[in-house]
DNA sequence: TCTTCCACATT
DNA sequence: GAATGTGGAAG
């Protein structure tokens, strides 16, 4: 019932305010100081660092990892032309999780950013990736906030937390809030469970953290796929490019788009057989390669497709960082959310047919709201992949607790400077149907975006920064307290304006309203780390 | 070499 | 019908 009510409002196009009920159910921690990190702090034992996350759809993952995960980022602009929708892609696979540990009363706040893995440009020669240079300066980094955020942790726990709509862009003037990343780059998803405060927001004092990183979705972007086996892995298990699927690996898709009636073999498949594709590139990704990871999740001894025998033995496999908590002062001023009024939620909503449940639905946790209203992730999936796809396909993560320390960024690369670590208030704008809201920080360099006032967007009252993900979450050597500069972003409001406004937003009228449902948050929130401080862990 | 546009297909 | 996705050709 409580996140009955938090999707159904996320639904709604507003935000997962909750609603009273909500409220009450929480109450232990309404006006009460969080104080996460403190075991006693009646919650028995159920501190932020002791939540687990396992990656799902870690079977797909892996293959894609071990082949060179690419993912495909265009600009917005691909019907713009058409007065259609902007359709910045997707990843696939896409972004689930399943969560454990957490305190079921206790309010949460998931959210994911994607930060350079490197600081390399990468080519694709001779059929395999390989270092083209250095990295162009890292686009403004961007946050995406699950929407069911805040909610209680018997929330996430439920079923899976899918970060499915996350949207990729190599605009570098995205006005959607979209995540924007440089082409020809290699990247690290990352998960950040955030403590909501008494507040139902984040960056305030004792706000605590934890980040996952899962190094198999690490990934280059492209703008189109380099290596055929990608494509391939892509158009076997996404739904969506079931079309391009053949008898004879995508040769007869190719003959109808030819109007033939015969298999005809592409440039790229010729390229792709003619050159071994086998060996090479996975062997460099595994040995870091394109991975610089060298904290490898411990749980890779499942090669092909051999599913656990359950979760729990991968949840067993995670490990913890050992650091203290650390509290932040953010001065976060405004809750992340208002109280909301009372909204009524709708069940029908939630009845929604289980016809494209994963398998997973058998699991307890698998209820149905979240993967109801996210058919294509499994609709399509069959195969190897598709076959082992359950509680199995999970594997736990990497993963370091904090507080919302004071972290000294990694510094952006280039010409850039660190000056960044000043996001003065951003004022978020919000597209009225992406119902993203992309924080606009004042950063440095020229690049990166228009100002906040320009024309085109909307000013969205409500102020809110997110802090950048410490580096040290990554397990990074230099740990929670390696730095002790405080990040002057935060996450705040300005008071009286509820969260749930930004539901209610309208910044692009070319926009439907409708689209505002589900929306997750994409928050432009200054440069995260940067790999590096993965590497050295 | 890489990016963008267009046609066509699935969910 | 909207959103999503890919291949191929052109830029």
């Amino acid at each position: 019932m409580l996140q009955e009510k938090t999707s159904a409002l996320a639904e709604e196009g507003m935000t997962v305010a909750q609603s009273s009920g909500d409220i009450q159910l929480d109450s232990s921690h309404l006006g009460l100081p969080t104080t996460p990190s403190n075991p006693q702090n009646n919650e028995p034992d159920q501190s932020i660092e002791n939540i687990k996350v396992l990656l799902h759809d870690r079977e797909l993952w892996k293959k894609f990892h071990e082949a060179g995960t690419e993912m495909i980022i265009t600009k917005a602009g691909r019907q713009e032309q058409h007065h259609v929708h902007s359709s910045i892609l997707r990843m696939f696979p896409s972004y689930k999780v399943k969560v454990t540990g957490m305190n079921p009363k206790t309010k949460y706040i998931l959210l994911t950013d994607i930060v350079p893995a490197d600081d390399h440009r990468y080519k694709f020669c001779d059929n395999k990736w390989m270092v083209a240079g250095k990295a162009e300066p890292a686009m403004p980094g961007r946050l995406y906030v699950h929407p069911d955020s805040p909610a209680t942790g018997a929330h996430w726990m439920r079923q899976l937390v899918s970060f499915q709509k996350l949207k990729l862009t190599n605009n570098h003037l995205d006005p959607f809030g979209h995540i924007i990343l440089n082409s020809m780059h290699k990247y690290q998803p990352r998960l950040h469970i955030v403590k909501a405060d008494e507040n139902n927001a984040f960056g305030s004092k004792n706000t605590a953290y934890c980040t996952h990183v899962f190094h198999e979705t690490a990934f280059i972007s492209v703008t189109s796929y380099q290596n055929h086996k990608i494509t391939q892995l892509k158009i076997e298990n996404n739904p969506f490019a079931k079309g391009f699927r053949g008898s004879d690996e995508g040769d007869m898709r190719v003959s109808r788009l030819q109007g033939k009636d015969y298999p005809v073999i592409s440039k790229n498949m010729v390229r792709q057989r003619l050159i071994s594709s086998h060996g090479h590139l996975s062997g460099k990704l595994s040995t870091g390669v394109l991975s610089g990871h060298p904290q490898v999740l411990p749980h890779y001894q499942y090669e092909s497709g051999v599913p656990l025998a359950n979760s729990d033995s991968q949840e067993a496999l995670t490990t913890f960082p050992s650091n203290n908590t650390r509290h932040l002062d953010l001065g976060c001023k405004r809750p992340y959310l208002d109280t909301p009024s009372s909204v009524v939620s709708e069940e029908h909503y939630f009845r929604s047919p289980p016809a494209y449940e994963p398998p997973l639905l058998s699991h307890p946790y698998c209820s149905e709201a979240l993967s109801s209203r996210e058919p294509c992730m499994y609709g399509g999936i069959e195969g190897d992949a598709g076959s082992t796809v359950g509680t199995d396909d999970i594997t736990a993560s990497s993963l370091n607790c904090n507080m919302w320390a004071p972290v000294q960024p990694y510094p952006r690369y280039g010409m850039q400077t660190m000056e960044p670590m000043q996001y003065q208030p951003f004022t978020a704008h919000f597209n009225s149907t992406a119902s993203t809201a992309s924080v606009v920080p004042h950063p440095s360099p020229s690049m990166q975006r228009p100002h906040p006032t320009a024309p085109d967007l909307v000013t969205f009252t409500t102020q809110r920064v997110l802090p950048t993900m410490p580096s040290s979450a990554a397990s990074s050597p230099s740990g929670p307290g390696s730095h002790d500069r405080v990040h002057s972003s935060l996450f705040h409001r300005k008071p009286g304006s509820p969260l749930r406004s930004q539901r209610e937003f309208t910044g692009y009228p070319t926009h439907s309203p409708n689209s505002t449902r589900e929306q997750a948050y994409q928050f432009q929130a200054g440069l995260s780390n940067v790999g590096q401080h993965w590497t050295d862990s």
